[in-house]
RNA sequence: GGUCGGUUGGCCGAGUGGUUAGGCAACGGUCUGCAAAACCGUCUACGGCGGUUCGAAUCCGCCACCGACCUCCA
């Protein structure tokens, strides 16, 4: 099999994976900030690393996954002076910070099961890990790479650029930033325009905050996922993940931190999901222009033509390279549903294929083309690609214009079992016959199609079209063939 | 303005120095009582202008257009 190889943007080349430890992973991805619904946009870093964490198990690893949750910290918007995300959304609708916590986490939660996304190995929110944020900002202290003003604490960039590099990650070279600086206020606390804060003095009103050394105060946003992964991961790992947006300034200063702290790189591979677009803009909390992953799944959402199911949205997903910019559009979606509907139509086709004496497809080919694609940096819609050819071979097989023998159909099924299911994490939604969800309603549609085929048989072609029409109607899709018909039950 | 990335057929979306990506849609055919599904076939693109090359959508240069980020006041 080949090597399993990822684009490092570190190094913006794709590279050979190795771990630091044999047969082990350590993963770390950035989470959602629990302030709101989660939308289309938060569901491409959870498929994409969701996928990588099933990959790696599938070709052998022991990985320990973790996703933050982040729910302290962060404004609302540039209008919103002063007060961090969650603070502002609680004052609004009158409930304790840590509600509004609850209350997006639980629903953050529910949508990635839908998505069929496998809960992390360790989902640590910073709230939860205020003592070690606290470690680590003395820790960068004590290394002379942050100082402390009026009870905030801030890297000093400057200082550390004159050690290290800043900058390495995101490719920004430091005298550009400094040009590109804008002037703001109140930022006469920092010593330099790029300093960022790891410990921000609360004010009286600030709800959200906890004693430190510096005073009552709050982490600064980069600090908790160096704390946390620090914590879990030790202080070097395998892979950080996260979305192309978080790459500068939140990835920089961890790198940064990770450098101050340790005296070495903290992460070995960092690998960016590209974003989803609307309209060719980024779709984002803050635009304003975000679909929520609710509204998708009921089709509530008025730039909706429909409802699609989290599978598709899966689907849809996985179809682009998670480092393309994937657009939406109501016609991308209905393509996407219609083409997974194929896929799983074959795949379930494979437990009804007989075998035969000679095989006329060439499964070992097929799979190692399947392998070949998703070692080359996860490369879903090749993948996919390969999948639909098998696809063709195995409905021709179904038509008798093609044939396996009982080896290579085996093998075939457990090619579609890993890929569709176990790393796509794609499942069946539909019911259809032999496997209603409802039982009862299984039966009930068995019976009406009998009597059609008693009408049928008495060349009744009138009650025959009225009870397949009725049926059609009412979401059914009904389909002839010789052992008599088959159906199943579209959304 | 700076940095980085992108521009592919009706739509979505891969790929890449010479060979069919794939999905969806459309059209023709097979099958069917008629359908549906499936199968077979058709549809051959790579922003513009130059350059390198036997050959470029793929490499180089320029131009146009689009996007992301450019830092905390939290």
């Amino acid at each position: 099999m080949s090597d399993f190889i990822i684009y490092n943007t570190l190094s913006r080349k794709k590279e050979i994976f190795k771990p630091l430890n044999p047969g082990h992973v350590g993963m770390y991805v950035c989470g959602p900030t629990v302030y709101g619904e989660a939308h289309l946009g938060h569901s491409r870093p959870a498929i994409t690393f969701d996928l990588l964490f099933r990959y790696l198990q599938h070709i052998g690893y022991k990985v320990r996954y973790i996703r933050n949750i982040t729910d302290v910290g962060h404004l609302v918007n540039d209008a919103d002076e002063g007060e961090d995300k969650i603070t502002k959304k609680a004052k609004v609708e009158e409930l304790e910070p840590m509600e509004i916590v609850q209350l997006y986490t639980n629903s953050y939660r529910r949508n990635m099961t839908q998505l069929n996304v496998l809960p992390p190995s360790i989902e640590p929110s910073a709230s939860g890990h205020i003592i070690e944020q606290i470690a680590a900002v003395q820790k960068l202290i004590d290394s002379g790479f942050a100082y402390t003003v009026n009870g905030s604490v801030y890297f000093d960039v400057e200082k550390f650029a004159s050690v290290h590099t800043y900058g390495k990650l995101s490719g920004r070279k430091i005298e550009d930033l400094y040009s590109n600086t804008r002037e703001l206020d109140a930022q006469t606390e920092k010593r330099s325009s790029l300093d960022f804060a790891v410990w921000k003095n609360a004010s009286t009103e600030h709800i959200m905050k906890w004693p430190s050394p510096w005073g009552e105060g709050f982490p600064g946003w980069h600090i908790e996922c160096t704390a946390m992964s620090t914590k879990y991961l030790g202080e070097t790992f395998d892979i950080h993940g996260g979305g192309l947006d978080l790459l500068f300034p939140h990835h920089e200063a961890e790198v940064a931190q990770g450098m101050a702290c340790f005296g070495h790189d903290p992460v070995h591979y960092w690998m960016h999901n590209n974003l989803i677009t609307i309209n060719g803009q980024k779709m984002g909390k803050s635009l304003g222009n975000f679909i929520t992953l609710d509204e998708l799944f009921l089709g509530t959402h008025p730039l909706l033509e429909k409802a699609y199911s989290p599978i598709t949205i899966r689907f849809f997903i996985l179809q682009a390279h998670y480092r393309s910019p994937l657009d939406f559009s109501n016609e991308a979606l209905q393509a996407a549903e219609k083409g997974l509907d194929r896929l799983l139509k074959a795949v379930d086709l494979l437990d009804k294929l007989q075998p035969a004496d000679v095989s006329t497809i060439d499964v070992k080919g097929l799979t190692e083309k399947c392998y070949s694609a998703i070692n080359d940096d996860l490369n879903t819609p090749v993948l996919i690609a390969h999948l639909f050819d098998g696809v063709k071979m195995i409905n021709s097989a179904n038509d008798g214009k093609a044939s396996v023998n009982k080896e290579d159909l085996e093998a075939l099924k457990k090619l579609y079992h890993d890929f569709t299911f176990d790393i796509l994490g794609f499942k069946s939604e539909a019911a259809t016959s032999g496997a209603a969800n409802d039982e009862i309603l299984g039966e009930v549609v068995d019976l009406l199609l009998n009597y059609r085929v008693e009408a049928k048989n008495n060349k009744d072609w009138a009650t025959s079209d009225k009870i397949r029409n009725r049926l059609t109607e009412l979401g059914f899709e009904i389909k002839d063939n010789k052992e008599g018909f088959s159906w199943e039950l579209k959304k």
